[in-house]
Formats: C-alpha cells, structure tokens, sequence
RNA sequence: GGGCCGGUAGUCUAGUGGCAAGACACCGCCUUCGCAAGGCGGAGAGCCCGGGUUCAAAUCCCGGCCGGUCCA
C-alpha cells in the first residue's frame, strides 16, 4: 500500500520537461512543483496570504458566464465533448442527497465501469452542493460556499481504450492557466497530495496560484478495499476547477461574492439596507482570511487583532463592521442554494434531503432577523433567479414553485416560532424556573429536540421577564447524544443464495422476452426443503415495488407450492413448499390472476404518476411504491396535503388515460440515450444498475425504468379508484389506490354500506345526509333537554327529601331510582343549598353510590370518599373519592338489604371522632 | 427509518383518576353624549377516533388519525 503513495507518481515527464522542480514547503511540509527555485513556501494558504487581491495574475478579468466559457470551450477545442449539467439532486446514488462533485454524476456505474461514459473525454460545469461548510460560508469572503460550480474534463481509460492520464491532464490544466488565461508560469505551483473519496482513491495534485487552491487533479486509479487498494477497471481523470474561484482571481476583488456577482451584489446589499463597508477594510480582511481556521476561535482571534492592528481600528467597530457583510455573503449563498435545490424539484421535508431545504430556508429568515430586515425571501430568492435566468434558464420556468414553496416554509417556521412562544411563556411560570430565575440546560435541550426552537431564540424571548438563558458551549453535541443512544436497527438483507451453488448460470428471465407465457417448462439447477433454483423462470421475482408472482411447479404430476419468487445476483430463487429432485425437468404454471393484477396495479402507478404531475407540478416525484393484489400505494412528494378537489383532478386524469386505451410499450434501452432522450425523470423507482435499462413508456404520459410487469395498454386497467391519502411525512403523500376489478368491488362494497345504512337509518339513500344531520342535531337537542331535565329532578328530589339531624350536621340519604348524572346533580344541589348537609345517596339502577358533604361539614375532617369507601365495603362494592365527592357501586342485589340505621351508626361515629 | 412533544367551546389555554375550568371573541343588559374601557348576565366543548384497565378515565395503557419537531 505504502509504495502507491511515493514521489514517483507525480514525477510527471510534464514537470521535468518544462523546468519544474520538487520542494518541500517550509511551513507545511508538503511537497509541490514549480518552476521557480526560490519558493520556499507551498503558495497555498494559510502558508500565504492571499496575494491576487487588486492583483489579479490573470490576462484580463472575467465575469463567471464567461469564465464557464473560457473553459468549456477551451477544453472543446482540444476534443472534449461538452456535456450539460446534472441536477443538483442526486437521485441516481442512494449513498449521498446532493451532487458533491461533478464525479458525482458518473458514479457509481460509470465509475465501475458496468456503463461506458456519455462522452469520453468529457467537459462539464457542474452546480455542486456541499453543506457541511454551511457554518463558514460568509466568513470567508468566498471560500466556503454551499453551492459552487466544479468545472471538469474527465477521461475514463480502460486497458481496450486509453483517452488520456496525468501527463495530458497537468498540460491541459497547465496550458489553460498559462496561455488561456494568461497566469505566469512561475505563479502556479503544484502541490502532491493523495486523495480518497466515495470508496476511490488514487493521487492528485492541487493547483495553487498566490495563496488560493484553484483546482484538484485526481487520477483515480484504486478501490478501497479494507486496509489495502485494489486497480480499478478503469483509470479515470477527475478533475475538478472552481469556477468561482477562478473567477474571484481573474477579478482579484476582496470577496469571492463581489467577483461571482458583480454589481449585482451591490443592489443585493441595497436590498438588505446594507453599506458597502471601505474598500481598504475589505481587502485588508480578506488578504489575510484565508489563513484563518474557521473551526479554531484562537485562530480567528488572531486573525481579528492582525486585522485590528494594520488597520488601527480596535475589534469592536470591526465586528461591527464585518458581521453584516458576512451575513449578507451567507445569504448570497444560500439564496443561490435554495433557488437549485427547489428549481431541480426539492420538497422541503422533515426528513432526508428535503430536511436540507427546509434548514437554508430557515437560515435564511434568521440571518434576515438578524440584520432586522423584513423582506420577504421571496423577493431575495427572486432577485437571485433573475440574476441566474440567462445561465440556467430551466430554473427561471420553476419560480412559481420556488417562490411559492419558499414562502410558505418561512411561514411554517413563523407558526412554528410563534407557538414556540407562548410554550416558553407558559414554561416560565414554573416555580423552579422562577426561583432560579434561569432555565435548565435539559428544558433546553427539550425545546429544540421537540419544538425546534434554537436556544437562541429561548434566550430572546425569556430575557424580558429577567429569566437568564446560558448556551453552553458543546450545545450541539449534547442533541446529538440525545439521539445517539437511539437503537439504530439495522436491517441486514438476509442473504437468499446462502447455501446455493455459487457457479449457477444467472436465471433466463422469461416473463420479460414473453410477457404472456402462464406456463412454461424448465430444468431445475437446485433444490432443497423451502427453495428451488430453475435455468428459466415465468416466475416474476419480488422488486420494484411489485410482489413476486406464486404459482405451482409440477413434476411428474406432484404440486409443488411457489410461495414467493426473489432474485439475487441474476438468480432467481423459488420458495417453495416441499423440493424438487434436482436435474429433472418440470412444468411451471404461475397464478395469472394474480400477475394480471399485480400488473394492472404497476401500470396504474405509472398512470397515477403522471397525473400527479400534471395536477400537482413537476416536483413530484415518486418516493416509493407498493403493489399488492388487494390494493397498491404510490408515496409522491408534494409540499403541502393533497386537497380533495386536485385528489379528485388527479383520479379523473387517470381514468381518461386508461380510457384512451394508450399503448404501454416495454423495451431496453442504452442507458446514456435514454437518459439524454427522457432525462432523470425515468428514474421515479429508484436507479436500476446495468448499462441497458428497461424503459416502460405509456404512449405521451409517462416513461419510467422498471423492471415490473405491465399491461400492453391502459384499456385493461379498466378502472383507477383512489382509496385515500395520507401524510406519511412531511412533504411526502401517500396514495392508496386500487385497480381494475378490484376497483369495482370496492365501488360495490362503498355502495352495500350505504345502502346498509339505508336500511338501518329507514330513509332512501339520497335522503341520507339530511337524515344524518336531523339526527345529530335533534341528538344535541334532546342531550341538552336532558340536562335541564336533570336540574328540574335534582330541585324536585330535593324538596321531597328530609334531612336526618347528626349532632350540628343534616344527613340526607336514600335510594333512588334514578341514574349516576342526576344522582350527581342531586348531590350537589344539596351541598350547594346546606353548608350542613351529608349527603349519601344510592342509585337503584346501577347501585352507583354517591356522597357529598357541604362547606362548613369539610371544615370537621370529614370526607365524603371516606363515607363511601367504608359504606360500600359493606356491601363488597368498591369506591372512594376525595373529601369533597366519593362515588362507588355495590352489587345490586345488596340493595334491598341497605339498613340506614346502619349508615347513620358510622357517619354518627365518623362525625363523634 | 427512528426519537420526542401535542390534539379540551370559534380561538388560545388550565385541568396527573373523582361535579369539564378560565381568557379572548360572541350575544343581552348596565355605565357613557359617543368611543375606548369597565360592571352584570347568557349562549357555546362531553375533552381527535377506537379498544382496554378501573366502582370511576379528558387524565393511565394499547392501537389508529392529525399536527409540530429533532436526528441519521
């Protein structure tokens, strides 16, 4: 391993032919190239300052459209083929949410090797985006950013086809730094470096021109495999430019952002009632900014004091000073983010990449608070769109959504601060956050882990009513403890070949070159108890969101049960019931009710996709799917809850499709043609390796990669019904729906409830709803007469009933016939009417035993729970209550031997003590 | 995918097993030249739904629905 990384894979006969030669830098030991044997220093910072700031090394200065140009078609010129951009959402890789690199687009079936490349060499610009640095950006003046483009030419070299490696690379790179862009040779230095990503690896060299890192040469050449590399099939040059970065230096303007934006960020900062501070501040700061370690306080302490220093202004007015330039950068920046994310189809969501969107919309409005501006982000997001419309045109056709999405986000989070509000408020009145006149670091954590409201905010809105709030310092990891001891239940694919020959022939999949076969014969490869292994199946395997089909294997007359079909590695597995001597040849007859369902059900979603789309907007995409026999589910993303009315749109839509008896047509296809034809839109159920896809198209409505069955033409589905919607997380809607026959038995099955309750309601079906409504409201009436009625009983009962007198007290008794309400009633009709009184009273209906006790009788130590629990142990009942109310039961049949003389004795006793 | 919080008059909330409470809004009356405000009185929810435990459930348990929020 240790011999892969040595100085001789960067002694490139490039450097030794044109004068360069190898150091070590004195500041950070690394070694680079150059042709200029005084450098001692590496010319990276924070090793130097930079030094392009009003000094730019290039020809002229461009703008960021034409240095995209410069490139593209620097590159075209020498034999790269230009390609377009890949969305910012990386929909085709599971590992990652957003496009990191512009590798990324090619990863991981290019990269393995298992697709050839669109093009090769190729020249791209790729929008990235990378959030980890979201803390950062600002503070740099540009050097952080969570939304760049990395321009690339990448070549894939396989041992049949050699494009070019790292001597064409370091000349090209070279060529257009030098003669291109006009850089001095002795300007650029080369630092080696080793770099591994995503499971690669291989060596690089960075690019440096005075003091900033411009771009990165990878040769990527190993797979990470355990401790040691393994060769890749193919060598693969990736590089990556900075698009922004090259411009900031052709420019040499003292932040990144004045160069990508040019006056527009001066009417951006007017936007935000912002003044542009001195220039000679500015540059001061930035010249030194990028040797500033943003992670370490004690660097950027030192930072601020050189600052300070030079310029003679004390810390103080200079925070004052920068902190709104950096809040504005950082709002350049993520406005520009959020402007992609929602123009490549982002939902904001609490989970997942949709979580991204939801957080930089967040920040956003907190950084816009901060400054105390009200703008809406609207009108940011639109300046920003407008500002980008001639170089990304596709995101100017999504600003209805993107606005429309952004607003109402930052009106959730409103509402959601809002209420967050008065749960503080009312929080602060606990006594022991009152006594300590602060709030308790767990109360915090809880408050952002369950209300997402930042500790700074808690501290705006508690310091008012002289309530401290103290942010310790390790807040962030103390909420990732919280979550880190959650039982992560890693589901681990059992493994269905375990134990099956590993040399079987992958299984000849019949059920896709004859879609209609219901039988076929076949050799069996392998059997033992539960699975059998066939040389070809009809049989489709569980995947795609589409069940597997069942069916039987007959051999030699005997059945065999096929319970359930998965495949693995091009093998199919059979799960059957009982085995199958292994070599013999057998009769296989799959369930074609079943398939024809499952099948009516696939094409349905299809069907049901594209009407979403239409009805909802082009962010929706699918997020999963289930087909069952019974009924099938299509999870879409949306930002908000499907209404009935575009439910009911969408429903309609998919039934003229299948009423139009469109043609679904299936076939396979070269995976770079049809994604360049259908674009990433056909990737709804998730990536499909290989490099021919299955493509199944409905003629004008939907064309998707899909492995499932499908009907030949929407006419069969014969019917869509939705069954219901729900909201399975934010931003994403589940449909339940069912199909085809199972459709009109549903239809039925609604229409046997309403004729049910025809029946039991004694009203034809039309009158249904206005019977209803009578009843509900004739219900109320009569609970609200009830109740009345209850008061007159209880007034009544209570001027017929006689007190017994116990010393000062007067008891009231008896069994009634009467419910537990209006023996309430009664009750407390008595102790409201006499401060004296107990009362003790039996229901005869339910032996409900209730006893109350008046003011003045509370005052005495008496309780009226008491009362009851000693009476109704009696009779083997049970009760209890507090002093004021007791209530109990006790067997009916006990009623008849109630002895009030009885009662009176222990009352009597109860009062004496 | 997992964790946490919540669902009580039109609205906001109180209610940790024992008579469902208060504020705002609403209606009527009083006070006032009128307004703002105040006083008195009234109407309005059976506690998201379904099970269970209990003599007794808004309250405890289980399941579902809805909303919020955090983590990966």
């Amino acid at each position: 391993m240790i011999n892969l990384i040595n100085e001789e894979v960067y002694r490139l006969n490039f450097f030794i032919e044109n004068g360069f030669i190898r150091k070590e830098c004195k500041s950070c030991k690394r070694h680079f190239w150059t042709v200029d044997p005084d450098k001692e220093l590496c010319g990276d910072s924070p090793c130097v300052p930079y030094n392009f700031i009003k000094n730019p090394p290039t020809r002229r200065a461009y703008n960021i459209n034409e240095m995209r140009e410069e490139f593209l078609s620097f590159f075209e010129r020498k034999g790269h083929k230009r390609i377009k951009r890949y969305p910012v959402i990386a929909r085709w890789r599971d590992d990652i949410f957003f496009t990191i690199a512009s590798i990324a687009c090619f990863q991981p079936h290019v990269t393995s090797g298992e697709v050839p490349p669109p093009y090769n060499p190729l020249v791209i610009s790729q929008p990235c985006i990378r959030t980890t640095d979201i803390g950062n950006v600002g503070k740099t003046g540009g050097r952080h950013l969570t939304i760049f483009e990395m321009m690339a030419h990448h070549a894939f070299s396989s041992k049949e086809k050699e494009v070019y490696w790292k001597e064409e690379t370091v000349a090209y790179h070279h060529e257009f730094l030098t003669k291109q862009l006009g850089i001095p040779d002795e300007e650029i230095t080369y630092i080696e470096h080793w770099w591994e990503g995503g499971g690669d690896a291989g060596p690089d060299l960075e690019g440096i021109v005075r003091g900033l890192e411009l771009s990165t040469l990878v040769f990527m050449e190993y797979r990470k495999v355990g401790n040691t590399y393994e060769k890749l099939p193919l060598r693969i040059v990736d590089t990556g430019y900075g698009l922004e970065r090259f411009t900031w230096i052709s420019k040499g303007t003292p932040t990144a952002f004045e160069a990508i934006y040019g006056d527009f960020f001066d009417k951006f900062l007017k936007k935000l009632n912002l003044e542009k501070p001195d220039e000679k501040i500015m540059c001061e700061l930035m010249k030194f900014s990028g040797m500033v370690d943003v992670a370490d306080s004690k660097s950027l302490m030192e930072y601020k004091l050189k600052v300070s220093k030079s310029l003679g202004i004390d810390i103080e007015s200079l925070e004052k000073i920068i902190r709104p330039m950096e809040i504005a950068m950082a709002l350049l920046d993520h406005t520009k983010t959020i402007i992609f994310m929602l123009g490549d189809g982002l939902v904001p969501s609490n989970v997942q990449a949709g979580y991204f969107g939801r957080f930089f919309i967040r920040r956003i409005k907190r950084l816009l608070d901060i400054l105390k501006v009200s703008i809406p982000i609207s009108e940011l997001l639109y300046m920003q769109i407008l500002y980008w419309k001639d170089q990304f045109p596709e995101i100017m056709e999504k600003s209805d959504y993107i606005l429309h999405v952004a607003e109402l986000e930052v009106s959730r989070y409103e509402k959601a601060i809002e209420q967050g509000k008065s749960l503080i408020v009312r929080l602060i009145k606990n006594e022991e956050i009152q006594k300590k006149a602060s709030i308790p670091i767990d109360t915090l954590l809880k408050l952002y882990d369950s209300h997402g409201l930042p500790p700074e905010i808690v501290k705006e809105i508690v310091e008012p009513y002289g309530i401290k709030v103290e942010i310790p310092e390790a807040f962030d990891a103390m909420i990732s403890a919280l979550h880190s001891s959650m039982s992560i239940r890693k589901y681990e694919e059992e493994d269905i070949l375990k134990g099956i020959p590993s040399n079987l022939p992958p299984t000849e999949l019949v059920f896709y070159s004859n879609p209609e076969a219901k039988s076929i014969r076949a050799k069996v490869l392998y059997s033992d108890n539960n699975r059998v292994v066939l040389d070809r199946t009809i049989f489709y395997p569980e995947g795609g969101g589409q069940l597997s089909d069942t069916g039987v294997i007959i051999d030699n007359g005997k059945e065999v049960k096929v319970l359930n079909v998965k495949k693995s590695r091009g093998i199919v597995v059979h799960f059957v019931d009982k085995p199958i001597e292994i070599g013999k040849e057998v009769e296989c007859v799959i369930d074609w009710e079943r398939r024809k369902i499952l099948s009516k059900h696939h094409s349905a979603t299809h069907i049901l996709i594209g009407a979403a789309r239409r009805v909802l907007g082009d962010h929706v995409w699918q997020h999963g799917a289930q087909k069952d026999v019974n009924k099938s589910r299509l999870d879409i993303t949306h930002f908000e809850k499907i209404s009935d009315k575009q439910l009911r749109e969408i429903e309609n839509l998919a039934n003229k499709v299948i009423q139009e008896c469109r043609p679904i047509r299936v076939y396979f296809e070269d995976r770079n043609i049809a994604e360049q034809k259908f674009g990433f839109r056909i990737y709804q159920g998730g990536v499909i390796p290989g490099q021919k896809i299955r493509i199944v198209e409905i003629d004008n409505w939907d064309i998707e990669a899909c492995g499932g069955t499908h009907c030949s033409n929407t006419g069969e589905i014969g019917l869509i019904k939705i069954i219901r919607t729900e909201r399975i997380q934010d931003g994403v809607e589940r449909l339940e729906f069912i199909a085809g026959e199972q459709a009109i038995k549903y239809i039925q099955s609604q229409e046997d409830l309403l004729n049910d309750l025809s029946k039991i309601l004694n009203t034809p079906i039309e009158h249904l709803k206005k019977t209803t409504i009578n009843l509900v409201e004739e219900l109320s009436k009569l609970r609200k007469s009830i109740e009345s009625l209850r008061e007159k009983i209880a007034e009544l009962l209570y001027l017929n009933i006689k007190p017994e007198f116990i010393n000062e007290f007067q008891l009231y008794y008896g069994v009634f016939d009467i419910s537990y309400e209006e023996l309430l009633k009664l009750a407390s009709h008595i102790v409201k009417r006499n401060n004296m009184s107990i009362v003790i009273l039996i229901s005869k209906l339910d032996g409900t035993v209730i006893s109350m006790i008046g003011s003045e009788v509370m005052k005495k130590e008496i309780s009226a729970g008491k009362i009851v629990s000693n009476f109704v142990s009696i009779f083997g009942g049970k009760g209890g209550g507090k002093q004021d109310l007791g209530q109990g039961k006790i067997p009916l049949s006990k009623i008849q031997e109630i002895d009030f003389h009885k009662v009176k004795d222990f009352i009597n006793n109860m009062v004496i003590k």
